[in-house]
DNA sequence: GTGAAAGCGCTAACAG
DNA sequence: CTGTTAGCGCTTTCAC
């Protein structure tokens, strides 16, 4: 009732000293068994739980991670989370996850929180952002970067996805099926995935000796409403007969609204998406698109976190392309 | 380079007292102009971070909200963990997600650990279990139930959703287009959640004068699998012309044993989704389904989690059917 | 086998 | 305006 129950509330209640019950408590062979057993039955009973603030500022560190995510709604953000919240529970790591919706202002401050509690490592896919890390306040917390990389002085360890051959694959799929005007929505130059993908994408067609067409080309900050209006809007403008996704929100957005297209007019297009939720393979006869394994994405970076070497290390993990309908 | 920023650091760097230093990064008035900027300044440069810790061992408390959930690769976890952290962010809370994959002891551990940490408040879908909560331990600890009900002495918030008026509504809309023979899939008894859907589904017959066969009814520990498992079995059965779902997992595992079997074989059978995942209107021509207003319950959880009184509350939403195909 | 002291980082409450 | 002290819960070190 009146306030928490510490080892120097058991002790008390139990006329010994704190030292006594700290030593009860985890197990110190050095104390009665009389002790130890009286001393454990009554914590129990009183419902002691240890302090972990006390235990991190003791300078016993603290068991949590961090993830940072632009969102979770997102199929592949959502098993990456599950998969790694699993692993989590298995090593006897928290997992803290904060979501940024890709705003970097959101993503400073998730990041300041995460010191603050001292976080053992940070997941984090970064923000579109042109600045760098600041190297004086990381110093102290293990960095993997996901999926897209941000320039930092102090070298950090990043988890990729090589897609550049499973995006040209994807073109060359397109073209064999005899498509010439292919349209692409993908996030733009501020992230190192919007331009990796892209470039992947105009190599794509460039190595058939086919010319792009900058109409059919749509960059901007990534998220489904960007996908969904570009989508809309190339429909509107006519031309293409088929389009290429680079980027998960990107993909179901323009997904959502090539599927109100066909339910409305019935009208088709050859379409690529990016990432592969369960229902792709459901929906218009299945939805070909560039897979990323994300199970084993999540594994590789909880093997970082808990990777004994200060060392930064970057794993590349390669996408393929899956062909559907 | 060794070791923390501290206020105690700084102010041996600049060569004052550790309380100027503290004054002075927390904005008091009574600092020098020069001085707190100057302090301002270096803490900045030094890359200080406070320690959370210290500050919850003062007994100022933590922003840590603990949020336990059986998995969130489901769409519907999926948003409500998503809208819970959009909502955590903008009122400065951190969300420390743990799954449970409904396991209790899981769930134990996962308690144990956020009372560590002292989180203010956990919201929580209790595992299924016959145990109600530990009274003592969550004395200090904010619960809120979500979704399902478990028992416990001192009375805890909860936000649930009343549904059986949606699945009597499914059974009544099923038999209206004809169907007499109809399959239910849902959670066991253990679960509060498993017992009304079921005691609607049944109440749904009766009101309609029709005899539930026990042959179509599958309940067990609800899970992905277990709906695909137990939708497989009924289809090779035979008899069920209409299939209402119980549960969210059951629901995504019930539709992917239907959807493989449509492709394989187009067979039709009339099916009731539980949830309503952005998909269900793209698939099978729109899959029916009751509805549960997710981003409206993750708020009520907010709003309990961030409320002044300290008395328990019960909020109920209501689930509506959405007729589709 | 047990206890007393010190210190982790921070701020409230008193001195000056 | 600035400094000193004490104490939050815990364990390590050193007595006894």
């Amino acid at each position: 009732m009146s306030g928490r129950v510490t080892i120097k509330s058991i002790a008390k209640d139990l006329g010994i000293s704190h030292m006594t019950v700290s030593r009860a408590l985890s197990d110190n062979p050095n104390v009665l068994k009389a002790t130890r057993e009286a001393v454990q039955k009554r914590a129990q009973e009183l419902g002691y739980v240890k302090s972990a603030a006390a235990m991190a500022m003791r300078g016993d560190g603290t068991q949590i991670v961090g993830l940072l995510l632009p969102n979770i709604v997102n199929e592949f953000y959502a098993r990456f989370a599950n998969t790694m919240a699993q692993s989590c529970v298995a090593q006897g790591l928290q997992l803290i996850i904060h979501l940024t919706n890709d705003d970097y202002n959101v993503e400073r401050l998730a990041l300041e929180r995460l010191l603050e509690v001292q976080a053992a490592a940070v997941v984090m896919v970064p923000t579109p952002a042109q600045e760098s890390f600041d190297d004086q306040s990381i110093a102290n917390t293990r960095i993997i970067q996901l999926i897209r990389q941000r320039a930092s002085a102090t070298p950090t360890s990043a988890v990729i996805v090589e897609d550049s051959a499973a995006i040209e694959q994807a073109v060359a799929h397109l073209v064999r099926l005899g498509h010439k005007k292919i349209a692409y929505i993908g996030a733009d130059q501020a992230l190192s995935s919007g331009r990796s993908r892209l470039a992947a994408f105009q190599n794509g067609l460039a190595n058939l000796g086919i010319e792009a067409n900058a109409n059919l080309i749509r960059s901007a900050p990534p998220s489904f409403e960007m996908g969904r209006k570009s989508a809309t809007d190339l429909f509107a403008l006519g031309g293409a007969t088929a389009l290429v996704c680079g980027g998960f929100e990107v993909s179901n957005g323009a997904l959502s609204a090539y599927m109100d297209r066909l339910s409305d007019s019935g009208e088709r297009i050859a379409f690529v998406g990016y990432g592969d939720p369960a229902f792709y393979a459901w929906v218009d006869g299945g939805i070909t698109t560039v897979q990323i394994p994300v199970e084993e994405l999540a594994r590789r970076a909880v093997d970082m976190v808990t990777r004994k070497t200060d060392d930064a290390q970057t794993f590349t993990l390669r996408a393929n392309l899956v062909v559907r309908s």
